[in-house]
DNA sequence: AATGAATGAGGGTTCATTCAT
DNA sequence: CATGAATGAACCCTCATTCAT
């Protein structure tokens, strides 16, 4: 069960303040319903009852389920995107390092998890028919898929592969949704640091020039 | 607009025949108001409607929408499964010829087109909270795995591969993944044969000792 | 499970004959859904599936569920009425035992059994809003509640009781009434001949005049 | 026409209350609408237009259709358990008087009018297959044969009597009973004193010793 | 800022009935 | 005679939304 949203949990007397952290327990709330029930059947009442709050109170924030439900996606999206967008800062400045950092914190448990790749797949699934959905996943991806590109690109230029850049940044980012999916299933012994070893395995061969630093990289604990 | 199924859409006098025929119809139907409305916006009355008959027709062959639902996944699923399976018994014996035709089959437009992608990923996205479709869904996809990998473990044994077998078959899955989450969104320029060569591309750096039966079998038309 | 109505069990070739037999068998099944399943839910399909014949059958005979139902209704009070018809034709031409012999019969096991009584009560509850029910079941009420009433103030012309003959009549059947309604229930330890000798003792006290002849009457197998 | 329920009906601001207050409205709705349609006609829409609500009110306040029939049920049961036990209540200690006391309430117009017996036996009539209707029904009868039975007991402990207590019971709860199934028929000229004396004229006889009191009270106005 | 009550459209499902075969 | 397929109205119920308090 949750903790109940009661006064004493609100943090702050400022009122924008409140609200912005009533907002935020609210969509915390959303994202667990959706694990739980999954899309289709995460109605408002289960929400606030979930939150226990009245139903009026999510209206009140939201306005509309459906604006809920995309505020939750790009909560879900800034995250991710945070996620990786931190670890490049954080890396050095050489793209191999920033890649293996991207990388890394692809498979960090605070976004790869369960719960949020359920979450995930689910608003992917209705994508096709939610142009909001797909514009905000897209966006997402599309920076994503951009990065790396661009980092492969950069690699290309200065160590020989036998792969385009184009393929090699398509194989990593496939290989590595292709294993968030295995968490999905949650297929059991499918640890996190194997599901890494693999994918650097994989970087190793793409760019044999780089295999040294790879490897280091890939051991390192930052 | 769906052509109406009137009495002379219907093959046969025979009664059996013609339930049986009806069905598939309906899941027909069923697909493509999924593709065009999303999972959650596919109900009975927008499907019968679209299929030019009343509700209660669609209860009185398949009961209940969940249970049409779960057949429509379940013909989906046998559709692709009979597709590289097919493509596998044609191939020549050798593994690496296997590998191949599965991988062309992966692409074949009459699964690897945007109606069916979307349709198999909302699916996807409802998953956890279903576990049928979770079953379905699943048994396709372990089966797939499965085989890719016991084919790069034969290909492995007789062939130096810098990667094991198991990252081979992931790096391989993920990729193909990946590319029909492309065909999802419908990047405009993407098509299926640049995709196929990234894929072959691929493996050419995975087994460099196949490298030329790979090149080979990509451009044969079979 | 009731056994399956096929060709076999049709009796005769005379097609009138046969006809007259599947509707009695229809008729009966009506009888055991109503029993087990309560009059709301007894539904066509239902009763077609029980007499293992397809639901069209029903239409044919019956043309209609409200028709079937009042015929199922009236055969339920023709049987009612014939038993204690019978009785009293059997009986000896004093009121006396003429009124035993219709009090006995009402305890006779052929009408006086929980399924019997289930749905004789069923009918009733609808029949406030089913005029055609309140006639059938009103017209058995009327003849049953005229027929005692007779009979008590025949025998009250010639033997003193303290009861007038409404009261006397209205009593033993109101008694009985009552006694059925606990075969209904299903008490357990409720036996027949329990509730006819408590009927007996209440005779005997309106009539006490009577009182040997009643008893007499009582042990009487007939 | 029944009067609409609207705001002006309504007579507190407190919640609660009002939330009861509209409860009871619905259920008084509800018995009103199986007097008139019988249970199977009585649908949440015909209710609803009847208590001049929308559909949605009456699930929101009992949650489905067999809860809301169940609480009227019960609200009946209620009603009449109530009535006989405050009429024994005030009644003297001896147990002849609040047999009589008990009997006459069994007539209280309050309970005794076609509309509630006519509600009350078309539960009666669905309680075979409704396992909780059968509960309901059977706890108060079971109550009022039991306070019956102890009473007559009582009753014969001290005086002489040609019947058995439980014979003596069952004679009186059955003719009541077949009393107010004449209710319900409406048999024109049925009235109530005419039935009420018919029930004390048995009571004289069942337990002579008693008449002189029995006589007294059935004509005494409380 | 929050609640409970109310709405009304639309959902899946049931079912008596019709009809071609 | 009998069947299976089809219809369409009506049912109960769900749910996002509105609103008075």
């Amino acid at each position: 069960m949750l903790t109940r949203v009661t006064e004493k949990n609100l943090p702050s007397r400022n009122r924008s303040v409140q609200s912005e952290f009533r907002k935020r327990q609210l969509i915390e709330t959303t994202i667990n319903c959706i694990d739980k029930l999954g899309l289709s059947q995460t109605t408002l009442a289960r929400i606030a009852e979930h939150a226990g709050v009245s139903q009026g109170v999510i209206v009140f924030h939201f306005q509309s389920k459906k604006s809920l439900f995309e505020q939750t996606l790009r909560h879900l999206s800034h995250e991710y995107m945070q996620c990786w967008i931190d670890a490049c800062d954080n890396a050095a400045e050489d793209p191999v390092s920033q890649l293996c950092a991207i990388i890394k914190s692809t498979f960090n448990p605070s976004i790869c998890n369960r719960k949020k790749i359920s979450v995930w797949y689910a608003f992917w699934g209705e994508s096709r028919s939610r142009p909001r959905y797909m514009e905000i996943c897209g966006a997402h991806d599309q920076a994503f898929s951009g990065k790396l590109l661009s980092l492969c690109t950069e690699i290309g230029a200065t160590s020989r592969s036998d792969l385009s850049p184009k393929t090699a940044a398509f194989s990593i980012e496939g290989m590595t949704e292709g294993l968030w999916q295995n968490f999905l299933i949650g297929a059991a012994g499918f640890k996190r640091v194997q599901a890494l070893a693999m994918v650097f395995e994989l970087l190793e061969i793409i760019f044999p020039d780089k295999s040294h630093d790879i490897h280091r990289l890939s051991v390192s604990s930052n």
